[in-house]
DNA sequence: CCGGTATGAATGAAAG
DNA sequence: CTTTCATTCATACCGG
């Protein structure tokens, strides 16, 4: 069965906590774009254009569904930022480590770092920041713990109730946090992409 | 259009060799697959996303009385939250005579007053005051919009993470092309995300 | 079973 | 920093 961490969070196979899932939708978006990357190249390549401008990710982050018009890429419609996933790996890492708030320069920073995987201002910055942490605020009431266990324990049947049969797989442990060594790393970069991709995808 | 500073890379490198292109290729098809169990994980396993109340305080496991069609119902539909008639009735009287924003205090209040017609959260009730607020607000502009608003609407949903699919796909054991930004490893370097949400500081 | 619509939730940006 | 607004995404529910 389950167990529960310090933090509440139980581990086990076929249940997963709010963070995991989390991760998970994460890793998802981040495949995605990296396909869309892909495919992106694969078409400017494919027909040999010319590829400077072949992978770049819309900087929008949402790609326009499909602007017919080659020529313009007028995303101008919208004027909200939407970070990629790529930003926002980055950023959530830069989060974690610095829980402090980013002073004008480091934001500055940031900002031109990730200005390599899309546009984004500095203002697009210091806003994520603020929500992030101001959102994450209210995160703390999971320790009432106490008389909580049981409470918790109650949750945790629903949980298991909703996800106990996974109907499929429930290797989805091995995206979710393990770790680091999705078998990304390897795959794009220089890696010796060992044995087949099937090993970190889902059985 | 060119952004050549996204992309450092292929504006400096020029062109690809077709081993290149060839790698290329192999590590689309990988990918493809990648996302296409991704896609099926995430559709399988889950459709709920990692919302804001997961776990309060008070214990309360919101979720939706498995509606369930006729068949097989997978993971539980515990994402969204319904109110119930009652509930709904108290909130609107509570909206009509209050139009302002109700503060923590209150929409705790106002939680466990609804907490005893059903399941509900705090954050349940913020949100619904927020979409109620926002939601007369827009109706009443009937505003046709002539301008490029139109545009705007067009857009419309989309965005579905669509992962071509590339045909033809041998065992690729050696996929290796180096797709020096992309930035991925950065991307899932770090599985540790910590989730945050439901902030709406209640004093 | 599928598409449309109502509405709960997520989040960037802005106001206070 | 905290709270609110605006826009969008996702899904429950309904009609064909």
């Amino acid at each position: 069965m389950e167990r529960e961490n310090q933090n509440g969070a139980y581990v086990g196979r076929g249940v997963m906590t709010e963070e995991q899932m989390e991760t998970l939708r994460k890793q998802i978006a981040v495949y995605s774009v990296i396909c869309e990357q892909l495919a992106l190249l694969h078409n400017s390549l494919s027909s040999f254009h010319p590829l400077s401008s072949g992978i770049n990710p819309n900087g929008d982050g949402y790609f326009n569904p499909m602007v017919a018009s080659s020529s313009a890429q007028r995303i101008s419609t919208r004027n909200r930022w939407t970070p990629t996933s790529t930003q926002l790996q980055i950023l959530e890492s830069i989060y974690e480590e610095k829980s402090g708030t980013p002073n004008r320069r480091r934001i500055r920073e940031i900002a031109a770092e990730l200005s390599e995987h899309g546009q984004i201002t500095e203002t697009n910055v210091y806003n994520w920041f603020q929500n992030r942490r101001a959102r994450s605020k209210r995160k703390q009431p999971q320790t009432i713990a106490t008389t909580d266990q049981a409470e918790d324990a109650a949750v945790t049947t629903d949980e298991k109730r909703s996800c106990g049969d996974s109907g499929g797989f429930e290797s989805y442990e091995h995206i979710l946090f393990p770790s680091p060594d999705l078998g990304i790393e390897h795959l794009l970069s220089r890696g010796e992409l060992s044995g087949d991709f099937n090993s970190y995808t889902i059985d």
